[in-house]
DNA sequence: ACTACACCCGAACGGGCGTTCGACAATTAT
DNA sequence: ATAATTGTCGAACGCCCGTTCGGGTGTAGT
């Protein structure tokens, strides 16, 4: 039930409808040209990267890549909105059955960075491409990344009832936390690096958590004042 | 003082010399240019602003631009050259007569907080335009960046050092701090916010601090192990 | 008055871009 | 077997790009 194609979405039914036919051929080839349209983007940016060379990585012809998408917009929508949308209801699958907000936040942080670790180009082009797109195409993709945010949010105010905590600026908070996990394609290679996601995941949750409820260090010039 | 010009850099000096005169009208000129520049880069991208279009927003022909820049990646660098070097020199500057870490990290973050809002366009292309840069451009760009980071955490390890921080990982702290202040762009203007970057500059201290020495609210769990 | 040089720009060059067209093969439906 | 549909691609169109060229104008030095 994977969010693979934009079932409600805006985008002309006529080019969705072919991939619902068991026609393995088409679906192969069409995965091929997302494939080789994420990592060409993700290397040289969106303008640079010229369906021509999109269409060479693939080993399709330029004119072929037409019969798969209306264009080199529709083309990066359907690339944002598979991984926006797996990212938004993976959250939701994992924190269906959970209570603890605490819990939840921690699953949040775990598995964005595990889904980032798995699709890196993927992630990479919903923080740095989103700007590419124009009009409704750009709404929908915003509205769902929206949507993720005000998931998390929610998750973050229930902790700060549920523990009582004092929190200076929960949406400044929740902002960093999603800067953390944006900026993750900027620094971090889990192919390279010696630490693996899982503890990288859990070091940022162990961040967030104290940066939400504060630190003894700070409280000592608090106390000076009264 | 201010690092207007690459003076030390690899960029060609007989363009740079002629700012050296005081001939006000080139320096007008010239900063108009740069001014269009980062307007229309960041609202457009790197690649999309055309020559052409800064020409037009700077009130000169589109042939002019080439008398004072060698290229279009040139005005890039150009602008980011200046932000990246006053964003480090003003940190040397601002944390020289400090002794406490604690504070120089308060003054590093308020710092690069109010840079930003006193340059939002500018601070994007750092954060956004960096790779649009190529060769020894982009390496010396990148020399300079490093230089904040490591001035950035040397006072992290300082800090650490002085208050007996028990840190997880001072490089994803690190790391995480400067995702905040990179994303800013993303999410917050001044003059819209009714937060004040100094309001803003606080919270994130606070959530930085907080975030490493950690929170009471996760200890319950690591006191069952022993 | 003349030379030299900074400054400026209309026009054009060469090239890459996204996209379309029309013809041809391959597959499927009848 | 025939018709219809799908998949494929070489070639081309029109556009916009960064940049250059050649010659102009203004200005300062001699």
């Amino acid at each position: 039930m994977g969010n693979t194609i934009p079932e409600q979405s805006f985008v002309s039914r006529t080019q969705d409808d072919r991939s619902t036919a068991h026609n393995s051929s088409y679906n192969q080839r069409n995965d091929a040209i997302l494939k080789a349209a994420t990592m060409l983007i993700a290397r040289d940016g969106y303008e640079k990267a010229s369906m021509r060379a999109v269409a060479a990585e693939a080993g399709v012809s330029p004119a072929s890549m037409y019969h798969y998408f209306d264009g080199k917009e529709a083309m990066l929508f359907t690339i944002l909105f598979r991984a926006f949308s797996g990212l938004e209801s993976n959250l939701r699958m994992k924190t269906h059955l959970v209570e603890d907000p605490l819990e939840k936040i921690r699953i949040m942080i775990a598995e964005h960075v595990m889904f980032f670790a798995n699709d890196m180009d993927g992630l990479k082009l919903c923080s740095h491409e989103l700007d590419s797109m124009t009009g409704k195409a750009y709404e929908e993709l915003h509205r769902i990344r929206r949507a993720y945010y005000h998931h998390t949010r929610e998750i973050v105010n229930d902790l700060i009832d549920k523990y009582d905590l004092e929190v200076n600026d929960p949406h400044v908070a929740t902002m960093s936390l999603f800067s953390s996990l944006n900026w993750l394609y900027r620094w971090y290679d889990p192919h390279t690096s010696n630490r693996s996601p899982a503890v990288l995941g859990k070091s940022f949750f162990e961040q967030f958590i104290g940066g939400l409820s504060g630190s003894e260090l700070l409280q000592q010039d608090n106390g000076e004042e009264s």
